[in-house]
DNA sequence: ACATAATTGGAATGTCAATTCCAATTTGGG
DNA sequence: CCCAAATTGGAATTGACATTCCAATTATGT
C-alpha cells in the first residue's frame, strides 16, 4: 500500500521536479483526449501513448482512472478561467459582456464547432455517475459564474443597473445560455445558435440598464 | 449476410407481430439505461438483462450497437415530443411558454434533478464521435425548436409580437436556455438554474410584446 | 399443410481495458 | 557519499464487452 493518498486529495508524498513534470504531462494529455472523446471514451493506454508514459506512472500519480478524471476537471477549470482572465475580471458593462461571449464564439468557430465546452461536456457525462466529479463540477461552474455575477453587481452598485435586477439569477441565465448554446452549436456545427442564445440573455440584461 | 439493412434505416425484412414487440422492448430498455448511464456506459449485456432478450435478438434487429443508439435517439425524440404535445402545439402566448417550461422544471424536480435532458445528454456524448448520430440529433433539435418558433410566429402574425422580433433566433435562444439550464440543474441537483435560465429568455421575449 | 423467412438461444471468439506487481533506476536530503 | 523514498518499465492478471455463429424453433403467405 504505497497509497497515492485517498481519492485525488492532497498528496502526502513529495513530488520530485521531474515527477511534477510527468504529472502535468499526463493531465494535459488526458484533458486533450477527454475533451475530444469523453472520459469514458479515453482509455489509459490512449493516455499512455499520448503522454509517453507507462501505466505505472499514471497509477502512481493518480491512484486510479477516477482520480485522473478529477484532476482533469480541475485542470480544465483552471485553464479555461486563466485563458479568459483579462476579460473575466471586468465584466461590468454590456459591451464587456458581449465582447467576452463573442470571443468564445470565435474560438468555437476556429475549431469548426467541434467539441463543446471543456467543462460542460464532462459535466453532462459525469454528473450522474461520479459523485466526487459532480462536486468538482459544482465548484467549476461556481468559479465561472462568480465573475459574471460580480461584474453585474458592480454595475448595480454604480447605479447603472436597476435595483430590480437579480444579478445572481442573470449570471446563472447567461452561463446556461453559454452551455446550451455551445451544445446546439456543437451539434449543428455552427456558432449561430450560441451567438443567438447569449445575445438574447445579454439583451435582457441590457433591459435593466438605468436611463 | 442476413443484413439488417444498412445503418438503422428502413428495414427490408418484414417484422412479425412478436418481432415488433421485441424490437420495441429492446429500444425502451436501452433508452432507459442510456438515459441514466449514457450510450457508452450501457453495455449490450446490460440491455439484454433489462429487456429480457438474447444477444442475437439485439443484433438481429439493429445490426450493431450504433444502430441501436440511432434507434434510441429517434425513440427519445418521438417520446419527448409526444409527452409535451398538448402544450407544444399552442406555444403562442407568454403564459403558454411559461407554463410549458414550468412543467419541464417540475418534471426535473420530481426525479430529484438526476439526469438531464434525454436528448441533450446523448447530444453531448455523441455529437463529435458518431456522424450519423449527429445527423439524427440535428433533426431532433429541429423538431423541438420548430413548435416554439411556430408559436412565436403566430403571435407575431397576430400583431402581438413586434415585427422587430426574430422568432427563429428567439426560439433557438429558448431551446439553448432549456438545455443549459437542465445541465446546471443536473449538476447542482436543483431546478433553480433551469428556472432562472428559461425565465430570463421568456422575459426577454416578453419585451417584444406590442403595447 | 409447406416452404421460406423471421425469430430466438446460447455458447464461442477475439479484443481491449483497468489494474496490479515486482524489479530496476533515479533523486534528494543529511 | 549514502539511504530511504520517488520514479519508472513492462509484463501479467482478470474481467468485460461487442460481435459472430450455428443450430433450433416459430410464424406467415400461398
Amino acid at each position: 500500500m504505497s497509497a497515492p493518498v485517498k481519492a485525488g486529495e492532497s498528496k502526502s508524498q513529495r513530488l520530485t521536479k521531474g515527477g511534477r513534470k510527468t504529472r502535468e504531462r499526463i493531465i494535459e494529455a488526458a484533458a486533450e483526449l477527454m475533451f475530444h472523446h469523453g472520459a469514458g471514451g479515453t482509455s489509459i493506454p490512449d493516455i499512455q501513448a499520448a503522454a509517453g508514459v507507462s501505466a505505472s506512472q499514471i497509477y502512481h500519480y493518480f491512484g486510479d482512472k477516477q482520480g485522473l478524471v478529477l484532476a482533469v476537471i480541475d485542470h480544465q477549470t483552471d485553464t479555461r478561467l486563466a485563458q479568459q482572465r483579462p476579460l473575466l475580471d471586468s465584466l461590468d458593462s454590456i459591451e464587456a459582456l458581449r465582447e467576452w461571449c463573442d470571443s468564445a464564439g470565435n474560438r468555437q468557430d476556429a475549431r469548426g464547432c467541434e467539441g463543446g465546452c471543456e467543462i460542460g461536456s464532462l459535466a453532462s457525462e459525469l454528473a450522474d455517475s461520479d459523485q466526487s466529479a459532480r462536486t468538482s463540477l459544482i465548484s467549476a461552474f461556481d468559479r465561472w459564474e462568480d465573475p459574471i455575477r460580480s461584474g453585474l453587481a458592480r454595475m448595480q452598485a454604480r447605479g447603472e443597473l436597476s435595483e430590480r435586477a437579480d444579478t445572481a439569477a442573470l449570471a446563472t441565465a447567461l452561463l446556461a445560455a453559454i452551455q446550451g448554446g455551445m451544445l446546439l452549436s456543437q451539434v449543428r456545427r455552427s456558432s449561430t445558435a450560441y451567438r443567438q442564445a447569449v445575445s438574447a440573455v445579454i439583451d435582457h440584461i441590457e433591459s435593466y440598464l438605468v436611463r
